[in-house]
DNA sequence: CGTACTTTTGACGAATTAGTCCAAACAATA
DNA sequence: TATTGTTTGGACTAATTCGTCAAAAGTACG
């Protein structure tokens, strides 16, 4: 199971980027990013941007990827979740 | 936008149940289960089990509800939650 | 090895969130 | 309107989460 910390630590070593760089640019401090690679704390959507463009990857496949992990580690248990994920594409279908 | 906490409260007058029933049988007090009515609180994914069961309703429809307003409300506003979504399905799917 | 840089760890206080308890407000009805 | 039961609000405490900071640990390279 992948998480989106070990995808965040993933890209920025393959741009050899220091957590320093990238902290700075999310402005919080570089203890809290590096807890962030190991899932020992969790990003918020509000750095979704910021990650996207430091770690040149497209904001959808970031979001994305921050979609994913959210879910499958809140909800990942429940027995109906493949259900309910359909019923929520639905109900955003339907009122777009 | 229907809350979750709404569901609940439309329910449970549906069957003419108090507050103070459905607490007891969550083992949480009367004023919290009001404030998660009211979307002041949150009902946990633990409380499902107990609110299918005194609501009379399939646990199945009481997840999936639970679900769509648990994502709704931290992701609504995402803007490729819908991608998000489905490929939150995808890997649901492929890993079966 | 020594130096400089990067990353991790943990102590600490701040902020947020959850729960208890009880009194006040509200509702229904005799 | 009195009475009884229901619901809400707010004060308070406890638990969880979040961020800062600095020291320790790890890494690369002269």
């Amino acid at each position: 199971m992948n998480s989106f910390g070990e995808y965040l630590r993933n890209r920025r070593e393959q741009l050899g980027l220091p957590l320093r760089k990238v902290a700075a640019e999310l402005d919080i401090d570089t203890s809290i990013l590096s807890k962030i690679e190991r899932s020992e704390r969790v990003a918020t959507k509000e750095m979704l941007p910021t990650l996207a463009k430091t770690l040149e990857i497209q904001e959808k496949e970031m979001e994305i990827e921050f979609i994913k992990a959210f879910i499958l580690s809140d909800l990942g248990e429940l027995k109906f979740l493949k259900s309910g994920l359909e019923e929520t594409l639905n109900t955003i279908k339907s009122r777009k």
